[in-house]
DNA sequence: CTGGATCCTCAGGGATACTG
DNA sequence: CAGTATCCCTGAGGATCCAG
């Protein structure tokens, strides 16, 4: 992928960028890293999933849920019960986004210091 | 409310997520991260990032540029001449989105591998 | 409980024209 | 060249109601 700079590797091909522009737009929005980052802490149902995120509708949990299994990065399980019972999870590829995640929430705390904690 | 499994630590607590919602919110839309990326390769001028990035329009660089510069994250420099030049810059600050931008794209191949390339 | 269906709002973003 | 100013549209996302 890429070549390095005396010390330091810098992003460069219009291949690098477009990967860069795959990941951004499967996870888009401000709800899909929440989302993924509250199942791969283990399987939840809806509800459990919409009281966690704080500020999301039902209806934008379920579209976004929706894409996320499109994208194959999460599994749906229905169970046959009354009330019914739906369980999601996390699967292989999920784990992947973990060095994603991690980079951003370390990123997020250095942000943070830099311009509003100072 | 933490399962470990075997050996991978696990995203978890509330002011994690709210990094990584920080650190969205800093770098959300599309423009932010491929600015960035162009940026990191060195000095541009406005037209310069303009051509680099496929699709973006003037205004929505002006805006972005400014947004980014808000948040240190470039630097504006402007020489007194006709026409009229002005020059951005990567930050020190921006050095630390390396490591999201390195994960993003690495994430961006693997994802492709899996849903679209197959 | 799990969502689908509807309706509505608003910000992100495109197109074009214009200024210093 | 480096933007600003307008106008407009689309789509993300909220609120509410309803059904299985």
């Amino acid at each position: 992928m890429k070549q390095k700079k005396s010390n330091e590797s810098i992003e460069c091909s219009k291949s690098d960028l477009m990967a860069v522009k795959d990941a951004l737009e499967v996870l888009n929005g401000r709800w899909k890293l929440q989302i993924l980052i509250s199942l791969l802490n283990g399987k939840k149902r809806f509800k459990q999933i919409a009281r966690e995120i704080d500020g999301i509708s039902d209806r934008m949990l379920s579209k976004e849920l929706k894409d996320l299994e499109e994208n194959k990065l999460i599994n749906r399980q229905v169970y046959d019960a009354f009330p019914p019972i739906v369980e999601y999870t996390a699967t292989e590829h999920t784990e992947t986004l973990h060095s994603v995640i991690y980079a951003l929430r370390e990123w997020g705390y250095i942000h943070r210091k830099k311009i509003i904690g100072k």
